[in-house]
DNA sequence: ACCACTAAATGAATGCTATTCATTTATGAG
DNA sequence: CTCATAAATGAATAGCATTCATTTAGTGGT
């Protein structure tokens, strides 16, 4: 049984179940909650991991602290540290709820070329809202992340059906998930993050080619870097295709 | 003349001068430093940003305080303030003293697809030592960083050589940026990172590629996936070459 | 029906963190 | 000679994650 923050087969997380709201701290007459709680308390992961996300979408990632989490779920502080082995355990709570909103439905039903483009696309706008998981996914052992593990089982059976060989599946979809990540990055950049200001004069061949960007008038120029790419990794590794 | 950690045309981080060592401090006779002190003290950027790199180098991005900075630099955490905004600016001197350890040489020097092949590796290699600096790259207004857009000049210039169309070169610099940047963190990552645990038989399809993998005994598999992705990036940004 | 056990809560305390501010002082400019 | 200022100090602040001794309320066993 691992260590980390959710037992293999427990339903704490089971699928899109956001809806499940926590449950609300039964009070005492005088409106006080009392110290001491016995077994089946207010808290568990799933009522963690919904209380986090409600704070991520109205304060962002820096209003997510342990106080505050627990005040929102009516709780002291501490009484988190009995469900969760630290911060991080919330982080990782929080990445594989979004894990399970991936869209690999496409795998399966539609040629590998659409599948991917569907499943990148929805992976990257998912975590564009959560970048700050980003460092954590990274080196998130698959095993602490059940929701993110059956989105890899979706996506290796599609590349298996589609006919790549074995070892380079799991080599193709880390390829394609750095991508991912490094564009999601990219949708949260300020719109004049490659404005060379007053060095324009010092960099005449880049300060052209950003002007020249800009000239397009594209809504959103990430966008354009990212089917850039993704077109790209697509027709480079769909050649490997036995 | 921006309001970030550097004037344009300051020599604060010229080039690789991380050999500039940073000025002691004058000591009194009795051993104790004054408070209190003229122009042109023992802090400065390049100091700081040496002093910063030092840390990070000993004791890892967690060991990076302010309070380690200056004890390292023998002057009160206040003092720092004087010559930098807020930590983030630290980063950011940090930030733009790698970037001109990427090595952009080969363009001009060698065809495109080598340069771009060179010039990857390179990028990857230095920020997979840094990636906590990666969220910060990622935002940051290359105006604040002179050495990091010296680097876009280089590569675009090699991009606009190579035949690229001027409106596509900043979009494909962006994509291949992004699949770097993932990758960076791709090589950080533990090397059981996809071992299923428990959840094995529920995963067939992604175990069995993952063991295929592990079976080909490569030394660093973040390597494969890698030259997997950026040969698919070359070779599928080359065909936008006019 | 009791009793012991234990999960789950409390709240106070700890040690870090970045950052601010009033104060001081050495220096170079006029 | 004076004086404005850059650049230092150190004390104070507010917020952070985390720990710990303590309390309590149910539950299973006898």
């Amino acid at each position: 049984m691992p260590a980390s923050p959710d037992a293999p087969g427990s339903a704490s997380l089971g699928g899109t179940a956001l809806g499940s709201t926590p449950r609300r701290a039964p009070k005492t007459e005088n409106g006080r909650r009392r110290a001491g709680r016995p077994v089946g308390g207010v808290l568990d992961k799933a009522g963690i991991t919904a209380g986090a996300l409600q704070l991520i979408e109205k304060k962002g990632y820096d209003g997510l602290t342990m106080a505050a989490l627990a005040r929102l779920l009516d709780v002291a502080p501490s009484a988190l540290y009995n469900h969760v082995k630290s911060k991080r355990d919330v982080l990782l709570l929080v990445e594989d709820h979004l894990a399970a909103l991936v869209d690999v439905s496409a795998f399966g039903m539609e040629p590998w070329e659409e599948a991917v483009r569907k499943w990148a696309r929805s992976y990257r706008d998912v975590f564009s809202r959560h970048t700050p998981l980003i460092p954590v996914i990274a080196v998130l052992p698959v095993t602490d992340a059940p929701q993110t593990l059956a989105m890899y089982e979706a996506v290796s059976a599609g590349f298996r059906k589609a006919g790549f060989p074995e070892e380079r599946i799991v080599s193709s979809i880390v390829a394609l998930e750095s991508f991912i990540f490094g564009s999601a990055y990219d949708v949260t950049a300020p719109p004049d993050i490659f404005d060379p200001g007053s060095m324009a004069e010092a960099t005449p061949s880049f300060t052209a080619a950003v002007r020249s960007l800009a000239e397009q008038g594209h809504e959103r120029p990430a966008d354009v870097a990212f089917s850039l790419g993704l077109e790209a990794l697509i027709s480079g590794l769909g050649a490997l295709r036995g």
